[in-house]
DNA sequence: AAGGGCTGCTCTGTATACAAGTTGTATTCA
DNA sequence: TGAATACAACTTGTATACAGAGCAGCCCTT
């Protein structure tokens, strides 16, 4: 086996999760993906367990692996926790951050740049993933990571399910906007300025929800009015 | 292999690690603990996956497993975080939980109460744990728990490492009253009230944390300021 | 005809043997 | 005598075979 076998077969789950490929809900056949990577089952489920963990797939006792859920009651507790984290992680980003980390920050956002002009909806999406994590690296605090990473799932996959090529043709400018300015409150280590970035920028990314049809009373219970 | 063998070792860990009976960065041997159990390596190296991405433990490759280290960054990144989640996992008990946990809840402080009394500080500081997490569970949020199950692991096992017997004698029935308060405002569905009393009660830990002589400097930059 | 239980199949969970990597030790050379 | 290197013992990582639980389909009963 390739030393680097598991490492492939982690990045192609994280991927096709994250891509909306695999459907949340879908079956996982530990057999089937480790012909496919040439791996055993035994680092398959050891895979399998880190990446449910980080809350990729859910795992339950004698029953296949599956791909995280996202229902009504996860979009519930999604937005009632987003909000909060990211302006706790961009604050700290801000005042913990080491100055070789703003390169590798400014890096993402080129890519993220490079990604907009191009016409690939999931690469916009999964460089703006990493920029986000890149932020959430430097904000250097194991207790929240989890949590962000847990949220920028989701908030990936959410963003997926209500993209519309045709609506919000300059959001993504502004969103643009916002991460240069973001860099800027964390490269001058101005920890409230970053937190209130970070929440103009879940605003926008909100906003971009609420335009789409909610089961009924749903929106309301979301908490879609301002968190400014 | 016994059904429960797994659930056994995993508590047994669980314990071993929040009573600090296993110091910060103590070595496990997985053949050791395989035979203490009855169980082979592979389920057991699945507990210590699945443990270590709650935070007892830790994974390096090629290397044993390891007690979660407590270090003076680690410490720093504990109160960077703690405050601000405390706050957010109880006034989301407040708002979310429903109305048959709000039993459990009184049973866990009657644990406590029950500690108290006793002369375990073990006990007490376990006990302690549960009426917090059971807090946390009926938040409701799975963003949210990851990262207060890391800070509720290393809160108490900070606690232990700061225990006095000969030092604040009021401080327990203080912490107790708060209990009592936080089920109240969580029982009426205050979720402001509950918010803050969590930040009372996280002042008064941290005041006990404080009465003793930090490493020159940590002091301030742990923020032992008031949070309120 | 419909409901419940039985049987067989499939997939998950565990044990064990083997491979690969790491660490400690001893020996040799400068 | 000290350091570097090669070797050996031990630990971790992986593959595979087996055991046991879930699930579907069928038959039997009512």
């Amino acid at each position: 086996m390739s030393p680097t076998a598991k490492q492939q077969l982690s990045d192609h789950i994280r991927f096709s999760v994250l891509s909306m490929h695999w459907a949340p809900g879908q079956d996982l056949d530990e057999s089937t993906l480790s012909v496919q990577f040439g791996v055993s089952r035994t680092p398959l489920r050891e895979v399998f367990r880190d990446l449910a963990a980080q809350g990729f797939l859910e795992l339950r006792a004698h029953r296949t692996a599956r791909v995280a859920e996202l229902g009504h009651q996860t979009l519930r507790e999604f937005f009632q926790a987003a909000p909060m984290i990211y302006a706790a992680i961009s604050r700290l980003a801000a005042e913990n951050r080491h100055a070789d980390q703003l390169a590798q920050l400014s890096e993402c956002q080129q890519r993220f740049q490079q990604a907009l002009a191009g016409s690939d909806p999931i690469a916009r999406a999964l460089a703006n993933h990493d920029f986000h994590r890149q932020i959430a690296v430097m904000a250097n605090n194991r207790y929240l990571l989890p949590s962000f990473d847990r949220l920028a799932i989701d908030h990936t996959r959410i963003g997926k399910t209500f993209y519309r090529a045709d609506a919000d043709r300059e959001s993504p400018q502004i969103a643009c906007q916002q991460h240069d300015d973001m860099i800027q409150a964390i490269t001058a280590q101005q920890g409230e300025r970053a937190g209130q970035l970070a929440i103009d920028h879940w605003n926008l990314s909100k906003h971009q929800f609420a335009q789409f049809v909610m089961p009924e009373g749903l929106s309301d219970s979301l908490g879609l009015g301002d968190n400014a």
